[in-house]
DNA sequence: TTACAATAGTTGCATGATACAATAATTGCA
DNA sequence: TGCAATTATTGTATCATGCAACTATTGTAA
């Protein structure tokens, strides 16, 4: 096997992955009573504690008019809260309310439960190797996209 | 380490590398010129030489009439053909026309030339093992998914 | 053979995600 | 003090998506 067979055996596999990842975590349009882009905005929220709007929409890679819809859905949702940070009032400050972070919990366990499952399914000899590969993966693709 | 942390650093690599792939993936809007929906149906189309509405939207997991407007946006683009099959003429049968071929060869080049600095990049003696790891890893997702 | 069921695809409709541009409010700085 | 920079929101347009309704075609069973 050539170093070009085996990078597109590379490409493959993470097409495969991408695809199952993707088939898993999107429920398409919900994901427990949310919208896809309402629950990665909670999540990345629960996180965080508190965070800012223009953190937020860096972190999931979103413009920030964009990102600003999405919280403001949430806000309507009651999941999260909004107020202006004190000490720079151009900031806002968001937050989880009980809900939000009731929501946020569950959503942590059942993510949690899942790789856990996976994590259990793979050969016992292979677990710590897996996890190191992916470290390993994301490195060269850090160390490419640096290149670029 | 435990199994519980372990699975979460699984979680964690996962949700890196999603998040990795996606930023390079989707140049959010447009890819190459088309949409990322496009992107994607033109890149299955080439695979299969030619293919039905149907198992398009079966190996994209989209619902048809989602799928019937991409292709129509596709043959509005001149990137694909879409005739109706004379052995059964319920269905369409979906071909990409030569400037839909061109293009689908430029995103194959593209995507493997990626690949394969990603590949490169990788130390040398771990090659083997993130592929096998990759794979290792689909299996155990595979194998959760069916209990599911 | 003829109804009726099943299948493939399209279109109407509603919802949501997204980016860009323009704007408002606030802060930093010269 | 006035202007530039920063943060956030809103207007606008485009695209993606699913569900439901519909058409056209094929399979099947009475």
């Amino acid at each position: 096997m050539s170093d070009i067979d085996n990078s597109k055996q590379l490409r493959e596999v993470i097409r495969i992955l991408e695809r199952k990842l993707g088939v898993l975590g999107e429920f398409k349009t919900s994901c427990c009573g949310v919208t896809m882009a309402q629950c990665h905005a909670l999540v990345e929220i629960g996180r965080a504690g508190d965070i800012s709007l223009k953190e937020l929409s860096e972190i999931l890679n979103l413009d920030s008019s964009s990102m600003s819809r999405t919280v403001n859905n949430l806000v309507n949702n009651g999941l999260v809260r909004r107020d202006i940070e004190p000490l720079d009032r151009r900031y806002v400050t968001i937050t989880l309310t009980e809900s939000g972070n009731e929501l946020f919990r569950s959503i942590e366990e059942r993510m949690n439960s899942y790789f856990e499952s996976v994590y259990l399914a793979l050969p016992e000899d292979k677990r710590k190797q897996v996890l190191e590969s992916l470290d390993i993966l994301i490195g060269a693709i850090d160390k490419k996209n640096v290149v670029n």
